[in-house]
DNA sequence: AAGAAAAATTAACCTAGATTAACTTTTAAC
DNA sequence: GTTAAAAGTTAATCTAGGTTAATTTTTCTT
């Protein structure tokens, strides 16, 4: 016996995330088969990892909480960290594609995912699941060439600006951010292998953008200190960010 | 009445692309709901678009032959090259999520394009094909990701030998090859525009290439001269390309 | 609370690729 | 077949960001 995700009784209840496109399709599916009971939902101290490159790994996770990333480590030794995993936003996916993940997921800090079991069966039985989760790789898709745009022909400058705007604007979707600051877990290292630079140069440039008073990190707070600025500096067009 | 698309007298009953993965799908419903002869194929000459940025597009196009490109001009005129599209191919999705297209695609030889219409309709009925829509979204997810790695942290070289690794790997997929030859119409230009670098230190690269007995490109011809060499450039994996 | 490890910071120097400016070859148009 | 425009080529100079190396601060452990 079933029951219904949508009751209180159920796990997703009183999640923040039950609005977010893909949550939505899971619980108003008109008909009772999906189980919010079946749902597993797993904690993750920070540095623990979800799962690692190469892993045999068939699950499809919603981070409930926390904050992932997603990175991976070539054979050369160098680390590519490929995108933030934020609250709302599915990861996993990629593995129904290759058996194996082709990079690793890192909990930067305490986090929580729902584990959702046989969501290929499911997807058989509610083509708007399945739609939901083509939108999503779709928007997770857009978010990937936005980066790369942003990355491949910006100065550092640019490029850290871009990455700070679009978490704080992911964040704020999901109103996860206190005015202009938000929670940020990322160290100047894992900066770096995202936009391709050095630590020592994100150092020099976060200096910079500091003295201009443009933006400050400090213990793990970020703070936007002239919003318009940034989003002058690098086109950023909040807009484009779909909600999914 | 419809015809079902399988039968000789369907569009699709001929198309080198029918065993895809997305046009499997399509062909394959179980029901007759897909008609081939709803596809409205369309031709388009070299250097004309399917559409431009900011258009308010709703359809979902598979490339049956040719080469689209992907491209968006900034505020500040610098243009950018996200990625090619091959036969077989799909594109279009993205304006499911945006009204508008966030790029151009502009046809680069003369192509033919499927339009699929009512994608979301055929969904609604058939799961199958909304799974094998995210399956294609996460496959380009896939590509654009590992092109953000290969170009972020690398050097003009091995960007642009990642590059043709992976269009003549995507194009050998579809039996587009001819031995270690592609028929190769990007530009230098478009080149650079695609990996972030100046026309000027393409040419360079190009030619140093060439000297080095790696790769050739001469009248629209690209010729790989040491495939085993260029792969160990970049650690380039053949078999992370699915097929889809 | 002390010690060790991780992360951030600073400075000096160096190189890959950008910029500027011609010039040549190829392609397209009439 | 001529001409104009587009694409490709070459060289000289310059700079953003990389490299190396050392120091300081912060964060974990016990």
């Amino acid at each position: 016996m079933s029951i219904h995700a949508n009751s209180p009784e159920g796990f997703c209840y009183q999640c923040p995330n039950r609005h977010f496109r893909f949550c939505h399709s899971l619980l108003n599916s008109g008909s009772d088969e999906f189980d919010a009971y079946a749902v597993k939902n797993k904690t993750f101290a920070a540095k623990q990892f979800l799962y690692h490159q190469g892993d045999w790994n068939q699950e499809l996770f919603v981070l409930r909480e926390g904050w992932v990333m997603l990175s991976r480590v070539s054979e050369d030794g160098k680390r590519q960290v490929f995108r933030s995993v934020l609250p709302g936003e599915i990861l996993g996916f990629q593995q129904y594609l290759h058996e194996r993940a082709i990079y690793s997921a890192i909990a930067l800090v305490d986090s929580v995912v729902c584990k959702i079991p046989n969501i290929i069966g499911l997807c058989t039985t509610q083509p708007e699941l399945a739609l939901s989760l083509a939108s999503a790789a779709a928007r997770d898709m857009m978010l990937t060439e936005r980066y790369l745009t942003h990355i491949s022909h910006r100065s550092a400058r640019e490029r850290i600006v871009f990455m700070v705007l679009e978490l704080y604007h992911r964040l704020r979707q999901r109103l996860l951010n206190k005015h202009y600051s938000i929670h940020f877990p990322l160290k100047q290292e894992d900066i770096a292998d995202m936009l391709g630079l050095t630590t020592i140069h994100v150092n020099r440039t976060l200096h910079a953008l500091k003295d201009d008073g443009l933006l400050e990190i400090h213990k793990h707070e970020l703070t936007i200190l002239d919003y318009d600025a940034l989003c002058l500096l690098v086109e950023y067009e909040p807009e484009a960010l779909v909600t999914n």
